[in-house]
DNA sequence: GTGTTTGCAAAGTGTTTGCAATTTA
DNA sequence: TAAATTGCAAACACTTTGCAAACAC
């Protein structure tokens, strides 16, 4: 079963260039479509930067990617490590880089008031060259 | 000595009223460009929308503003609070809270690579209704 | 066959910029 | 008066949308 069936999406064409630019050796990257865009297009593949937007935003309803944005950063990055972790933002270059889980001691968060409750938490620590 | 000298601005116009918005009651505050303009333009200031812009700008150049912009804000918000906190951005409604200082407790940082230091950390917790 | 997805271009949105006119110090 | 700032409109960059054609199941 492939990844795309097992998210529940239909396989199309699209879908199957974009999960192999993602996917393909379970490396966790951070991509923006318009660097996603470019890949296709490096390697022939005619797909419609829209077509990639639309692509990653339903590769994120169904789970496989998580969206990243940060002030400081241009576009939205797409994060294929869906476990949860944190990320450094090296304001010099723009580069983000996963925190690996565990490292950051999070264990007591606040409580939201008493009708809303927690979904996710986001730790983004900024960094600059020495 | 008023706060834009003390800030090291020139004193207009425009920048009198805007921090007049902003800090009037030194309480905190979270503030979309627009949401100044609209307050401007309610009280008759004819300022136009970019000048907010660009004063919410040399505002957050000289420390008196912090930006933030996180997934699920449709704009900068503009901070008062310059004391090092957190929030909670109720999804929901689109709200953002301050979580007081001491109720996160991260006290121990990790550490980014050898040629690069830690400027700040940002943590978003994401909320929803129940 | 039927409903979904794509491609494309166009619209949308928040924000920045260029430059002449104005204001500040 | 010299330098900084404003106003305005136009430019910008990222992202979404509308719709007809193409495709998956």
């Amino acid at each position: 079963m492939s990844l795309l069936e097992f998210a529940g999406l239909r396989i199309t064409q699209p879908r199957l260039q974009i999960a192999r630019i993602l996917f393909a050796d379970g490396e966790h990257r951070h991509v923006s479509a318009e660097q996603v865009y470019g890949q296709l297009q490096m390697t022939g593949k005619r797909i419609a930067l829209a077509t990639v937007y639309n692509t990653l935003g339903r590769f994120v309803d169904a789970g496989l990617l998580h969206p990243i944005s940060a002030r400081g950063l241009d576009a939205t990055l797409f994060d294929t490590n869906m476990a949860p972790h944190h990320h450094f933002l090296n304001e010099t270059t723009g580069e983000l880089t996963d925190i690996p889980e565990g490292e950051v001691p999070l264990d007591l968060l606040p409580k939201p008031g008493d009708d809303s409750e927690i979904l996710s938490c986001e730790l983004v620590i900024r960094t600059q060259a020495k």
